[in-house]
DNA sequence: AGAGTATCGAACGGTTCGTTAGTAAGTGCG
DNA sequence: CGCACTTACTAACGAACCGTTCGATACTCT
């Protein structure tokens, strides 16, 4: 059967204990802490932890830096984590924006860098955009693109994580079966993670935030997506498939025979999606506010409104917070998370929206919800993206020593 | 912060190298390997497979016993599992039985009975029920019940998995709010867990058939439930309380609002659990099928009925399948898992049914759905509590070494 | 200046592993 | 019947690691 995992020898022992001291070292308050800190922290010995640290040292990922503030006693030498050994980028592709960001092994954002991808771009014009972004937002953390130890890629439509590959990104003209990230891994000559950008964005949440190890989030904007943490890894599914809420089917009459989609957005995402949201707006709303949604398209416009207590615009809000909540009281129903994180466009709506899908949540559910909205902005994305690459880098690191 | 995990010595090692012996032991053949078989399974040398050994077999848990059949060289020595060293029992509490397993430590069922629960019973004449089970059991398999090593427990309804209780069960009168767990675990003077039967039997499907690390269990009957396998742990929910794909709501008008269950049925069930196939049924079916089935109740003439081609019979399950199917879709699509095992009374239907899921599931997906009838029957649930229950000794066993 | 305190560094004993060499127990052929 | 060959077991050795212990160091407070 399968090797299994067995330890081949003291020698392992070692790693393990390093790995461990290096863990302590780096969730310690600013990168550093001094011998004693991690004696606690690890349940090590001295002579342990200062082996380990020396080793650290030696393989050049910690080291020695001074001495601490003086309490009492000889002063303690402060060991620090030398986040600057190596750098990761996180890139966030979207249907009409580049995002790059370069972090060092800590995980603080060096540089970033947004691209705007000009209309009627190809999957081929997005590649020659992020290699110059690349760069750019490289030389600025004083690094070059190949010096990065390791990047992923955070994309919209279905990924083959494991080959590295775009299976289905509807929003983007030719950008799946485009062999990017070989090619990125080809120039760059690290390894090239691939994931899908919500997964990424409830990895962030994780990260930033200070949730359980089991929340949900949902990215609504004009498509509806969502990521899940479980057991403090993104749940992708069997095919890279999971999350789809935007595609699940609440209005067809359950005898009938669904209708083929014809705009390739999922029947969720045309109930709820900020297209129908604008929609609804100018549709039930005055003149005023009617005009001023025609002309900018902002649904942000529409929630003012709302909040303002225009009846009209109220109403919309209503409407949509009921069907939002049917939704994803589905989602809840099998998933049942820890907390909601509710991010995107439509997130942005505030108070009046969500208020409005907690109460009509509560009576479709069973335990109760916990919903809150997202923190993060656009960023997030990016960010877990970085997170992601600094996971991948964990091998590397442990193999210095 | 967390103490991390930090390994504090050698001796840590030798316990990592005996479990790994003693895993590659059990997954043997017949759970009997020669040294030269673990060598290469465990990836070890030869001496500190042998140390490993000695140490099981001064512990108990391993012991040696002849030698091998003599190919050419000396024969071999056959070491062995001593599964006989202790015992575990998987209890299933369903609405309508009690149903208890006793196993030996390699997971083979060396006792079971059911007990049917009289009508009118309360949680009270359950637990008494349990008792006298139990020890029956027990006996037959050769020990006491005080001799369990570990023992789970299967129920409907939703359970708190950390203090062993009984949330919710609809079905079974006066059974929540008993403190049962804590009454087994005082008799007991064993771990005694306690979980959602669903999510035991999707644990038994995994165990007995081979199928993925990522499976959906779809219990459908009376009531519909869900049980899912992530990362070979059976998923629960933040609160214990995933997985209730009977609750979700396909029927209501999106804008009206849902009116609260009178039945205790969740809004998918009262759509296509047994009891609607059975009106369906009645409804719609000719004079000597419906007689039939207003006699028995039992749904399975209308499958007969179907498959021999009667119109009426064949458009009721068509219904239902086309129901059942947008349903299952939503879970999919929001799960992706890699394949979806129909267990309950409705999986005895066969193929007159399940083609037609299939059909019609086919249109609702982005990724095509690998969808199995469960071949382990109304064991299920029994056997996942062995199982898990089988897990829980393994702490008690390396704690030996 | 001296007592007190906390850290640092080195040496010791114990445990584990892998390697190597030698011994035991069979088969098969001359 | 004996010898070569194959395979498995046992014992001894060196290497690596950890924890404990002890003395030395450096700084603060009185």
């Amino acid at each position: 059967m399968s090797t299994g995992s067995a330890a081949t020898g003291p020698h392992v022992l070692r790693r393990i204990n390093a790995t461990a001291v290096l863990n302590a070292l780096r969730d310690a308050e600013g990168h550093t802490a001094t011998v004693s800190d991690l004696v606690v922290a690890t349940g090590l010995s001295r002579p342990a932890v200062t082996r380990a640290l020396t080793a650290l040292a030696d393989a050049g990922i910690a080291e020695f830096s001074g001495t601490t503030e003086h309490h009492i006693g000889r002063p303690a030498q402060r060991a620090r984590f030398r986040a600057e050994l190596g750098h990761v980028a996180g890139i966030d592709i979207g249907p009409h924006k580049v995002l790059v960001m370069v972090a060092d092994l800590a995980g603080t954002v060096l540089a970033q860098h947004q691209a705007v991808t000009p209309a009627g771009h190809t999957g081929d014009g997005v590649v020659r955009l992020l290699r110059t972004a690349l760069t750019d937002v490289a030389a600025e953390a004083g690094i070059t693109p190949t010096d990065l130890w390791s990047v992923a890629v955070g994309t919209p439509g279905i990924v083959d994580h494991e080959r590295g590959e775009v299976v289905l990104a509807p929003s983007i003209p030719g950008w799946s079966s485009l062999p990017v990230i070989a090619e990125l891994r080809d120039w760059l000559g690290c390894p090239v993670a691939i994931e899908n950008d919500v997964n990424l964005a409830v990895v962030a949440e994780r990260w930033r935030g200070d949730d359980g190890d089991n929340l949900l989030f949902v990215q609504w904007g004009e498509r509806i997506g969502t990521g899940m943490v479980i057991d403090d890894k993104p749940y992708r599914g069997a095919s890279s498939a999971a999350g789809e809420l935007g595609f699940i089917d609440l209005v067809t009459d359950l005898d009938d025979e669904p209708k083929p989609p014809t705009d390739g957005l999922g029947a969720f995402e045309r109930l709820v999606g900020a297209g129908e949201i604008l929609r609804l707006g100018m549709a039930r709303c005055d003149q005023p506010l009617r005009d001023r949604l025609a002309r900018t398209g902002d649904i942000a416009d529409l929630f003012e409104a709302a909040a303002a207590g225009d009846e009209a615009a109220v109403s919309v809000v209503d409407t949509i917070a009921t069907r939002f909540a049917r939704g994803l009281a589905v989602q809840l129903l099998i998933m049942d998370p820890r907390c909601v994180i509710v991010g995107g466009g439509v997130s942005r709506a505030g108070d009046v929206l969500f208020d409005a899908v907690r109460k009509r949540l509560g009576r479709l559910l069973l335990v109760p919800a916990d919903l809150r909205v997202s923190a993060l902005g656009v960023n997030n994305v990016a960010l877990g993206a970085v997170r992601m690459a600094l996971d991948a880098v964990e091998e590397r690191l442990t193999a210095l020593l």
